[in-house]
DNA sequence: CACAACCTATCTCCAAACCAGATAGCTATT
DNA sequence: AATAGCTATCTGGTTTGGAGATAGGTTGTG
């Protein structure tokens, strides 16, 4: 492999502009320059790459035409090799791993990252989803670079948070359950049968009041809703995780006189590292995607 | 873009092995060459790729650890360029084109290009199917390098052939047809009833004798095996047509005095021009998946 | 604390590579 | 025949790029 990349690109340049003196002109050379160039990447290759019949027009050769292939795609490579850099350059950052809440609504963050592709399209993104103590955990020992949780008293002092938008939540009972029957379910109503409520040590939200004297706790939505389903007791849940296809008629919303405040969901950074273009760019289409839903 | 591919190489090795020294080592080259080379490639792209804290092994930046993914894609298409070259000069073909008669039987073919594939790793295939004038007419033009059809007395002169296998012929007709009924089908029965027979002129092949007066004509044996379905009359069809999954239970094979000749299966390719290596070790493959069929 | 064993950056020098310009030779068109 | 367009090759001057030497750093050890 003793080619280089000018010759590539003087190969590309003559097979697109069809004569050597052409693609000298086109790319500032002397025709001298991408006639040597040729020649050399002809013997460096062993392959002949144009059929010179004298004065005219020289015609690529089979293997040429293959190789013309090849060269395209070695410098397509060097050009993503350098918009990467100038992304870089630019202060960019090279991936930007997000970890979100597992109960996260899906539509508004795919929306964003659609939306976010299209405004970095070289940017490597990682989602990984997991519960609300991995977020915050991930964020703490720089193994993600974005957060995107539902507010929580406590959050660790190296990290930041700023509101995005609100989900609303709803209550909810099994097809089966008692209060199934009951047209209205007041605050007592609701308290003499047992609640289902989110583990309060680890992640504490901040719509989860006990009302009930009896309670279950799970550590996930997802959880609750399946503990629901199966008539083991009431639970206040996002109107999303609430309308998931699988639960559907499985799962009843109850009118009742009190639901809790709206689930907060939030960004959140470290407070020492400043963020890159591309989060805040996410940053602000997630505001804007979740923003209008709550 | 100032880079070239000698610091695209230094910066890969330095990331490997750890330290500019060791690459350097491991590159045949002096230490400042290589210090020289990552220099000058994080001047041009603009972007810091090592944290050289002082005299211990230097640390991939986040961005060094992008773009060192970014530059061992660029070495491994420049291999492929090489590799590709590297085949091209010991006189193997750029591409191979083969076209097939459309009734050729998929799994012979198929297993023959699976093996081609390991055995020529870069090589291009394109496969066409179609009518059996076709592929002669494709070879003729220099559409196709190589031709797979079945044994036809006319052939263009410029076209060379070599007998790579036959394939039984069964005599079929509809589940509903009144031959269905018969146990034993001599020739004097079969030529009661409407026979189904390939067109002669754009493609004749071997094994179409007319035997019955009442004949309709098809161009395939895929639209006779349609025909024959719908009760409409009797064909003689490759075996492995007949038994296709889509026709299954609805074409019966009868039992004859007589079945034409199996067909030839040919390999054609033009006469004035030598096969490569990918090409004749294709043909050999062919030749045995075929022959063990025949 | 000195020393050895690593490492990297930088300087100088020299040979190889490379480019522009000029020239010669070819073909197709007028 | 003349012209215009093309390509290969030669030549001279510039630039690049590598080797070698040197300086300066950190780590680990006696």
């Amino acid at each position: 492999m003793q080619w280089n990349l000018d010759q590539l690109s003087a190969f590309v340049a003559v097979c697109e502009h069809g004569s050597f003196s052409a693609a000298a002109r086109d790319l500032h050379r002397a025709q001298s320059a991408v006639s040597q160039a040729v020649a050399l990447l002809e013997e460096d290759l062993g392959v002949r790459l144009f059929e010179r019949s004298g004065g005219r027009m020289p015609q690529l050769t089979e293997a040429g035409k293959a190789l013309h292939e090849e060269a395209r795609a070695v410098l397509q490579q060097c050009q993503r090799l350098q918009g990467r850099a100038n992304g870089l350059q630019r202060g960019e950052e090279a991936r930007l791993r997000l970890a979100q809440d597992e109960a996260m609504p899906y539509q508004p963050v795919l929306a964003s990252l659609e939306a976010l592709v299209h405004a970095f399209p070289l940017l490597e993104v990682q989602l990984a989803s997991g519960a609300q103590g991995d977020v915050a955990r991930k964020l703490v020992e720089r193994r993600a670079d974005l957060g995107l949780l539902f507010h929580h008293e406590q959050m660790p002092e190296a990290l930041e948070r700023q509101r995005l938008g609100t989900i609303e939540m709803v209550t909810v009972c099994g097809a089966g359950h008692p209060l199934a029957r009951v047209p209205y379910a007041d605050r007592r109503t609701l308290a003499q049968h047992r609640q289902l409520l989110m583990t309060p040590q680890d992640s504490h939200y901040s719509g989860g009041e006990q009302i009930s004297p009896l309670v279950w706790r799970a550590d996930s939505f997802y959880a609750m809703a399946e503990l629901v389903m199966r008539d083991l007791g009431w639970a206040w849940l996002p109107r999303h995780v609430a309308s998931y296809p699988t639960y559907q008629g499985h799962l009843l919303e109850l009118r009742s006189d009190w639901t809790p405040p709206p689930l907060v969901v939030e960004l959140v950074c470290r407070r020492d590292e400043a963020l890159g273009p591309a989060a805040r760019w996410l940053g602000d289409a997630l505001a804007r995607h979740l923003g209008s839903e709550g």
